[in-house]
DNA sequence: TCATGACCAGTCAGGTTCGACATGTCAGGA
DNA sequence: TCCTGACATGTCGAACCTGACTGGTCATGA
């Protein structure tokens, strides 16, 4: 009966870019910035994947070029056909809800490194956690949010921030647990 | 000078199956199943990238695959060369911290979405994170763990469980955010 | 004047991942 | 006996993603 052509793929990617669009007109340029410093800490994409993206979706008529500026600059700015699509798939798909997380994935290892190994692991984990603590913060105590967008977005912000204070305080806790494994075993009870 | 060849990439999935073969040899079936239950939570993988992928480990000598058995089973048991691939990946090659959660990332764009659009999602969020910390703790309270790989396990496991909790503690105050927010605004202070 | 560095836009090769398709075995119940 | 569902392995095309490379503008300061 179908003869479907094309089994769409999530296309996380370019309803990022059209949310992201949504907020107000921007270059491929600012949008590569506005990815890593807003969504970063959920979804990545470099420059190269972000311009060819662009010229398709205004193909595609969800977004519309304006013509090259300054220093070659191009503005890119949501249609209505692309409002309704981001909304639809915001609406009417279900996330994917796979989460990539190669450091986590380490730690299920760590009878695999050495002692030394382990904890300088766990280590990183907590510095990296900390630092990414004091960067949300920040980011969080800015001026209180004015539009819906910001309001959104810092209600994004405390998913991270408390995501990674639970990571903080795992780290803590789990090298706690190593010392303790390390130690002789069995210390008489009280 | 250097004509690099080849680039290497990441290659997390290779690293990962050699980590859950270190524990004991396993069919590539056991392997898919595996992924999901252990390290599910970290990282994804089908069985239609994980059977080529042990090919290719057995063809560099980072696996040995055993002769078909029963169903055509075939178990694959990790050579020495592998488990020094893995531990020299795990000691001297930093995690790439870049994490994907597009659950996580629509939450960006809470403000494109209808009040109870909105409210739907961060509750989708709630009882998703409900029943995996329900999962995580069925699992946790198990047997205690005797042997080093399920105590790295256990520990794994404890992040798992901290996240998700976070995360549910979140979406029950974005919740109330919402709330507010619907309400109307600037009511009368005490 | 020149060098640096941020700004800005792209392309391309090659590796990674996903979904669909294909094939077959074996135990248990209707 | 037939069916179902779990077991078990595999291929393929298309989409996705990354890193490296290319080419250019503009402001600042040495």
């Amino acid at each position: 009966m179908s003869s479907v052509v094309a089994p769409p793929r999530r296309q996380v990617l370019r309803h990022a870019l059209l949310g992201l669009l949504a907020e107000q007109p921007m270059s491929g340029y600012e949008l590569s910035r506005r990815f890593e410093a807003s969504v970063g800490s959920t979804w990545s994409a470099g420059h190269s994947q972000i311009y060819p993206e662009l010229v398709r979706l205004a193909g595609e008529g969800l977004v519309e070029a304006g013509e090259p500026g300054p220093r070659g600059r191009k503005m890119y700015a949501i249609t209505d056909e692309g409002l309704g699509e981001v909304r639809a798939w915001l609406a009417d798909t279900e996330p994917d809800r796979t989460v990539r997380d190669e450091a986590a994935l380490r730690t299920f290892f760590l009878w695999l490194m050495t002692p030394d190994g382990a904890r300088e692991h766990v280590q990183r984990e907590l510095d990296a956690a900390a630092e990414s603590v004091d960067a949300l913060k920040l980011l969080a105590a800015r001026r209180r949010p004015a539009t819906p967008a910001e309001r959104s977005q810092r209600i994004a912000l405390e998913a991270g921030l408390r995501a990674t204070q639970a990571r903080l305080a795992w780290a803590r806790w789990a090298l706690e647990r190593l010392d303790d494994q390390t130690a002789p075993g069995d210390p008489a009870p009280g």
